[in-house]
DNA sequence: TTGAAAGCGCTAACAA
DNA sequence: TTGTTAGCGCTTTCAA
């Protein structure tokens, strides 16, 4: 392994010129040195040990990232743009899964901060409040390093939370299914507990109120935020003969596994069964017959949740700041042709 | 931030045996003394710093992973395996996504390279061998440290290569549609160039000859390994007069598409279409109406790979090693109900 | 513009 | 069983 000393002595000058060099800084060197020096380290095959300059320089240039599960679109679509956004800011993510399991996800943040990671960033969770905090809390409270929660409160720790505007949202996407003449909409939610579930569950509430329509009438589902476990839910609540005909799904997930079991049963979307939906990833676009969904600016999440890792931007912020973005309504077939 | 000393200090002894204490050796510490150690670790919050161990041992403990694209399903299953396996082990996942981009995977390498990972995996890519070889080439070769490639064929850094049987699985499956009384199988295809992609066409053709059949009649699309474009050019496929009654597809990403297609265009399976598909991703089980697969042993794959990154079970190996494992074929309903 | 040198937090050889 | 100490490769202050 070549070292910056060997690069110096093959350019003849000292291993504090090849660092101006590397570095940009923080001193002038001459042209021909620079030269020389380049043509040390190219000859040599240099590259500096990031381990060392993270050593010595006190900051790394890993930020991690803790998802539930990458496998779930939505979280894998987070964090595919959080890589674009730390690339672009010169930063390299170390990732872990929590997959449901909070020793996991406390193990994955003592890693993080072991390796000296600039920042860690949370993907929206199903975990309940509680579950979070035992594990987790003690050892976030001890680190200093900024914490980004994407897509679920959690301030305690004075990391800065970034959400959507959960509640606009789905009372946009169910007056959406209340405008098709359907009067009975049916909340596919995620499991309670989840401060981004609460909210779409208000939202809900809130268009049927509008309408003056009853909201203990309607029909509740429960299920974790993954296609798998609304097939199931799906699959029952589907076969009933009082089935309803329009359902709210709380993510594109969960519309993945309503639209397989609604497939599965014959039933045709929007004809027989009407459907809007949360998130806006990718395969909504392909889903057939498209879904209708509100869309978040996850890239936009993305790169605040960057940005904020690194102190840009944040000077002026309070200990626990919360940042509310738009959700847009993509108006597509699986309620109707418009 | 604590330090080893500030808890040799705290504890009234040396950090050397600090460190015998944290690492279980090389020495042996007395119950007493290292009682106060712990006593005072916990005492003072203190975590060890990973940097510079890293540094001062001169061995990490990340894995570097390079995925074509996680938010693939059969990347991102892969990606979560090798994420359980390396947890297992002690490691930790340095994740890059490639999505197609040459140079950003080359970036991506000299960045784990630069951080001193342990060594690198790449699952199953669509480069081309020429497109791989140009950026990459170079710096992994100058590169001391244990490659794995996962399902793809690449041997010239002297890594090792995890792939599945892919010509008897793609013949298996084929054959299981030919057993449904089909003559006409079409061969839906990833693009060519790609290592897996030829030997399951070959496969494929097997079947064909060995059945009797023309293989030059049948029908063959090539379109990129994802749900989009399959989604885009099965559309097109099955809007035709002439459609196929029966597919072979080269993956459960690009079944996804078809599937979509078909449903779109109101096609049931197996009724309309009969489908046999490679990978056996989870959603391949509720994709309706059940797809039909050649599983790959993921999990399996995912524990090779790490274990070969750690150098167990290497030491016989040569330079060029090639682990072949098996592929099952999971009927479930997508060419009939057998 | 360049060089010498201290030291980041840790490991482990060596000495006691 | 415990302590002392030399460095891992790098950055940056300070002096030249």
């Amino acid at each position: 392994m070549v070292t910056r000393d060997e690069v110096a002595r093959e350019a003849g000058t000292s291993s504090a010129v090849v660092s101006y060099v590397i570095n940009n800084g923080p001193r002038n060197v001459s042209e021909a040195t620079r030269a020389r020096v380049l043509a040390a380290i190219d000859k040599l095959g240099y590259r500096p040990n990031a381990v060392a300059r993270s050593l010595r320089s006190s900051s790394s240039s890993i930020i991690g990232v803790i998802a539930t599960d990458v496998s779930n679109a939505y979280c894998g679509e987070l964090a595919l743009q959080l890589e674009n956004s730390a690339l672009a800011h010169g930063h390299t993510l170390l990732l872990g899964n929590s997959v449901h399991d909070d020793d996991r996800q406390a193990k994955h943040v003592e890693t993080f901060l072991a390796q000296q990671a600039r920042g860690i960033v949370f993907i929206g969770s199903t975990f309940g409040d509680e579950q979070f905090r035992a594990a987790t809390s003690r050892i976030l409270r001890s680190a200093r390093v900024p914490l980004v929660f994407l897509d679920r409160t959690r301030t305690e720790f004075g990391g800065v939370t970034i959400l959507v505007d959960n509640r606009g949202g789905a009372r946009e996407a169910t007056e959406h299914l209340l405008n098709h003449g359907h009067r009975l909409v049916a909340n596919f939610s995620g499991v309670p507990g989840h401060s981004a579930i609460q909210e779409r569950s208000a939202g809900w509430s809130d268009a049927l109120s509008a309408a003056g329509i009853e909201v203990t009438a309607q029909r509740q589902v429960e299920t974790p935020l993954d296609r798998y476990e609304a097939f199931k839910a799906a699959r029952t609540l589907l076969s009933g003969h009082d089935r309803p005909r329009a359902i709210f799904s709380h993510s594109d997930e969960q519309s993945i596994g309503i639209v397989h079991a609604a497939t599965d049963l014959g039933l045709r979307i929007p004809q027989d069964l009407a459907l809007v939906s949360f998130d806006g990833i990718k395969e909504s676009e392909i889903l057939p017959p498209g879904l209708t969904t509100a869309r978040q600016p996850v890239a936009q999440m993305a790169e605040l949740a960057v940005k904020m890792i690194l102190g840009e931007g944040q000077e002026g912020l309070d200990e626990q700041h919360q940042e509310v973005l738009p959700v847009d309504l993509v108006v597509r077939h699986s309620c109707g042709d418009h």
